[in-house]
Order: C-alpha cells, then sequence, then structure tokens
DNA sequence: CGCCAGGCCGTGT
DNA sequence: ACACGGCATGGC
C-alpha cells in the first residue's frame, strides 16, 4: 500500500506548518473586513497578484459594490471597469454576477442561507459556478463561510514539490493530493482547532510563497531552509 | 523591459 | 488523467 509511506510525508508537512508559524507568527487570514469581500478577493487574486486586487476592490468599494446587494445593482460594464486592474476581467466580472445569480435564485440573496448547507453539497455546487475551482472554493468555503476545509494553491504546491513531499505517482501533485495530505498532517494536531490551523496554514504557505517560493525561487533566508531534502 | 502573480477553462493527446 | 495555451493587467 502507499499509506505506508504516507505518515510520515504528513510529518513533514506539519514541521513546515512549524517552521512558518516561528518565522511568521499568527497571520489573521483572510485580509478582509466581511464574507462577502472574501468571496470577491477570491474570484480577484486568481493568477492575480494581490496589490492589484487592492486596487480592484477600492474600485468595487467607491462604487458601493462591497456587498450583495451593491454588486446585484452594479451594472456588467461598470463591473468590468472596477475589476480591470486586477485582469481576466471579462471572465471575472461575468463570474462574480454568475455567483450573485446563484445567491439569489437559490439561496434567496443570502449568504447566511448559503453557509447554512452542508458542506460537501455546497463545494460541488460552487465548483460547478462559472470561474470556480478547488482553490476559490475551498477558499470561500473557509474564509467565508466558516467551513473546516484545508485550502492548497500554487505556493504549497511548489513546496511540495521542491521538498519533495509528494511521491513521484502520477497526480500526486494535483490539487486534492495536497488538501488530503494537509488535511493528514493536521489530524491528531491538539494545539488547535483544525480550522484555525487550515486557516494559518494556508496563510503562511502565502506568506513564505511571496517572499521565497516565486516560479524562480529565494531561498535566501528562507524559513524552510533547513530542510535536507530541499531540491531545486 | 521582460517576467510573473494567492487559477480556471477549453481543447488536444 | 495530464499537458498546454488563452485569459489581461500592472508591479517590480
Amino acid at each position: 500500500m502507499k499509506g505506508r509511506r504516507r505518515p510520515e510525508v504528513a510529518k513533514r508537512l506539519r514541521w513546515i506548518h512549524d517552521q512558518l508559524a516561528a518565522a511568521y507568527g499568527p497571520q489573521h487570514w483572510w485580509p478582509a473586513k466581511t464574507p462577502f469581500e472574501v468571496i470577491l478577493g477570491a474570484y480577484l487574486t486568481q493568477n492575480t497578484a494581490w496589490k492589484a486586487v487592492e486596487r480592484s476592490l477600492a474600485n468595487l468599494r467607491a462604487a458601493g459594490a462591497l456587498t450583495v446587494e451593491g454588486l446585484r445593482a452594479l451594472p456588467l460594464e461598470d463591473l468590468r471597469r472596477c475589476i480591470q486592474p486586477s485582469g481576466f476581467y471579462t471572465r471575472k466580472a461575468a463570474a462574480l454576477k454568475a455567483f450573485v445569480a446563484m445567491l439569489d435564485e437559490e439561496f434567496g440573496g443570502s449568504l447566511k442561507a448559503l453557509a447554512a448547507t452542508p458542506p460537501a453539497g455546497l463545494r460541488d455546487r460552487l465548483l460547478a459556478l462559472p470561474g470556480v475551482g478547488p482553490e476559490t472554493a475551498d477558499a470561500i468555503l473557509l474564509y467565508a463561510l466558516g467551513h473546516v476545509v484545508p485550502v492548497a494553491d500554487e505556493y504549497l504546491r511548489r513546496i511540495a514539490e521542491r521538498h519533495r513531499l509528494q511521491e513521484v505517482a502520477s497526480g500526486s501533485k494535483s490539487y486534492g493530493a495536497l488538501v488530503e495530505l494537509t488535511r493528514e498532517a493536521f489530524a491528531d494536531d491538539p494545539r488547535d482547532t483544525h480550522a484555525r490551523l487550515f486557516n494559518e496554514f494556508h496563510a503562511l504557505t502565502v506568506a513564505v510563497g511571496k517572499a521565497h517560493c516565486r516560479r524562480t525561487a529565494q531561498c535566501e533566508g528562507c524559513p524552510l531552509a533547513g530542510d535536507l531534502r530541499y531540491a531545486k
């Protein structure tokens, strides 16, 4: 069975968390004031620098569109202009409108009602929306709706790759494998709730990612430099 | 100036 | 089941 080596890999992932937590401290994510702002940010930050997302959010704020009602009332053309700084604005504008339409038609326009539905079915419903893939869905579930799910991203993928955390088996670098590995890493961790551990871990992943795990690695001063298995 | 960012989707093997 | 190109802008 391939389950033989998994606990070892999960342990190394938890070591990575501990190193990052010691180096960076509490992150208290997501950087937003309301659940709906989390959702907006989750869409807008897709393959996009957060700095650019902030400019888009500022435009939306000026347009009074940081709320469900505000975004619903904002014409598509205006929405496109607001979010233009963060790129892919045609697709992202349509996707955000589709989210609000779904919320209106199936949940009476209420984020509370959305959050009250069972997480498993909810995840599938989110994934069925245009412009929502696994990371966006999980970010919404965890940071906006308060469900206990891990979030993986490109930075974690690079960490797993460069620190040789994954087996070379096909599909091992997929998003789902990273999420399962994260679940396993904190499965019996008594230090905190899984919600907070998943929250912190993803935030720390982004923190170290921005500083050290870009396409071209910047390993000077990286808190993970002590891992002997690091390659590249 | 060129590279790249907190993905997702359609198409082709 | 993957690999790959397109989507778009702005920061560094």
